[in-house]
DNA sequence: TTTAGCAATCTCTTCGGTTAAGTGCTAATT
DNA sequence: AATTAGCACTTAACCGAAGAGATTGCTAAA
């Protein structure tokens, strides 16, 4: 247990420390803190602190900085998410508040916004429902031997992938193709239709394609990321400015993780609660060890739950990005809110 | 004019510093070299190489390194490419080797191989025809007031976008402009088409579509994808390798500069002769200062010219650059031969 | 319980000295 | 005329000592 005077010390170490990134000592929180006591007092209850393993020293001698527990505490307990700075809110509705055409158009623009607001990098993800099923397929002869796959989600999502045919594929042949799909894996789930793309299908098309493996293939592939689901990241570059001492390999393992899909999936989770954060090595990926990243969900009514998140060091200043954070999501809520308004009824 | 112990003097000054990124010294050159003479001599050849600009000194006292121009005169007259390792030739082999059912995958693969093998990043553009011409185009209904625009050429590219509608369009309204599309621009090549667009085609679709702004953004949007020439990137985060002092900035714009398909263009420039290499300040480009560009091009026979290019630190091996990336435009114009041979006749 | 005071610890910067590598120049040699 | 040996000079890089500054833990007094 912490008393209030501890509480107000741990608080007044992380905003220190993570405002000027600079170890943070008894006398500088003495002269600073609302009650008067002396830096000896203040050193007393440092100790305790630091006895309960909540900030820690760099040095023998140094001042004293947040540890993984101290940081955790204090968003879980001490933080308040900064108002709303009025140029915020400025920034973040005109840059939402042109017309979109695409869903995804919004949400990618909004890993964009995210990132310059924050100054770190951040992630989107659009609106999904729990499980989305196959609604339609098509396959569209574009001359030359080209067809394309189109794939469409009753969740919206559309994939598509073009590929060449070797035979004289006819048309009639594409036709029957696509009637077998569409009645038998539409309304199924992904997963579903992906297994029984693995079973039944392959006997079944042997009727129509001679060598349907290509054919296989290419479904098979439009279909799983299809099932992906799929981050958009704004501000990657901005990784670069805490880089700290150029560690050069750690970025590197960074910069793959991100550009990986799935990785990327497994560090973000879950939609969890409306907002948490999750602090350095609390991710079991060793990339992040110094880093912090918050993730919020956002809800879209009936057209399902969003996500957006970003990713800082672990130093980074909580109380104002939780407060971004907060604020966009919700400003997300609405002009999606609007755009489905639009484009439903 | 230089003589020939002056080249082979450059030339191992070249050789080495690209080896070992260190200044080098009259004395290791007067070990090193074939001839008999003192460091003496090779001093006053070095004084003789600077006074011409084509060698410098980091400080008063200091080994010398090669000038941008003391690099492009090794390039121009002095290089000799260094033949293909063995490894190198299976490596390229194995990885284009594979089953490929599109011309960009194995272009995009080649930007990775290509970097796998230098440790640079590398850039691929597939075969381009001088102007290509828009040869189909379709709108197909998804559903759910979706509509995927898809626009081909007859080089075979094809360029997809889907977007919502808002009033409820019928398929025959869709048919109607595809109709019109496919009678007023097919053929035409795409610049053509894109004034066209600008000019007759608002007044004469508006017989079908209400309020044809919509439509029209999106198929000028696809129509300049089309129009563009898209490289793909292989090794991005190669470029932190020699982040030198880690100059973060410059590393930023160097990214921006990446990213940006339109200047990219513009740094590679056109296609010219086969193989053609770029050196710090040649480039216009100030966050190309310290880095070199080796660019190279490819021939299709019939199916167009191609390019490759690598861009690493203006310190590169240049005569195993200019080996590797001499092999692989080969071997890239030979698969590709193949692939063409086998989906066109 | 708080505080003043103090020794101890540790980082960071500065400074001087040393070493090693390399140059340019001069004068002798080939 | 070209080459070479020799030497003074310059510079970066490394090292250790010294001192400044910040901060801690501890002790003893308030």
């Amino acid at each position: 247990m912490l008393s209030e005077r501890q509480m107000m010390i741990l608080r007044a170490v992380v905003r220190d420390f993570t405002n000027s990134g600079v170890p943070v000592g008894s006398k500088a929180l003495a002269k600073q803190l609302p009650i008067h006591v002396s830096s000896a007092t203040i050193r007393n209850e440092m100790a305790a602190l630091e006895d309960q393993g909540l900030i820690r020293k760099t040095h023998s001698s140094s001042g004293r900085i947040p540890s993984v527990e101290g940081y955790r505490y204090y968003v879980d307990h001490l933080v308040k998410p900064d108002p709303l700075r009025p140029n915020d809110l400025n920034m973040i509705q005109s840059s939402l508040g042109g017309d979109f055409h695409k869903i995804d158009e919004i949400i990618s623009q909004s890993a964009t916004i995210l990132s310059n607001l924050t100054s770190y990098t951040a992630f989107t993800l659009k609106p999904e429902l729990k499980d989305s099923r196959l609604s339609g397929f098509r396959l569209v002869p574009l001359g030359h031997r080209q067809v394309m796959a189109i794939l469409v989600t009753d969740s919206g999502d559309v994939e598509n992938q073009t590929f060449d045919v070797t035979e004289a594929v006819t048309g009639e042949q594409l036709e029957a193709v696509v009637r077998l799909i569409n009645d038998q894996l539409v309304g199924l789930t992904l997963p579903e239709v992906l297994q029984k793309l693995r079973a039944d299908i392959p006997a079944k098309i042997t009727h129509y394609l001679q060598s349907p493996q290509g054919f296989l293939d290419i479904f098979g592939d439009v279909l799983t990321r299809a099932a992906q689901e799929r981050f958009y990241v704004g501000g990657r570059l901005n990784l670069l400015n805490f880089s700290q001492d150029s560690d050069v390999d750690s970025l590197k393992a960074l910069y793959s993780l991100i550009d990986k899909t799935d990785d990327i999936a497994n560090v973000l989770g879950q939609p969890r609660d409306n907002i948490s954060v999750q602090i350095g090595n609390e991710m079991t990926n060793d990339a992040l060890r110094n880093y912090s990243l918050i993730t919020a969900t956002y809800d879209v009514n009936q057209h399902g739950r969003g996500m957006i998140a970003i990713l800082g060091p672990t130093r980074m200043p909580y109380s104002r990005m939780l407060g971004l954070v907060g604020a966009f999501r919700e400003e997300l809520a609405k002009k999606l809110l609007d755009y489905y308004r639009y484009y439903d009824e």
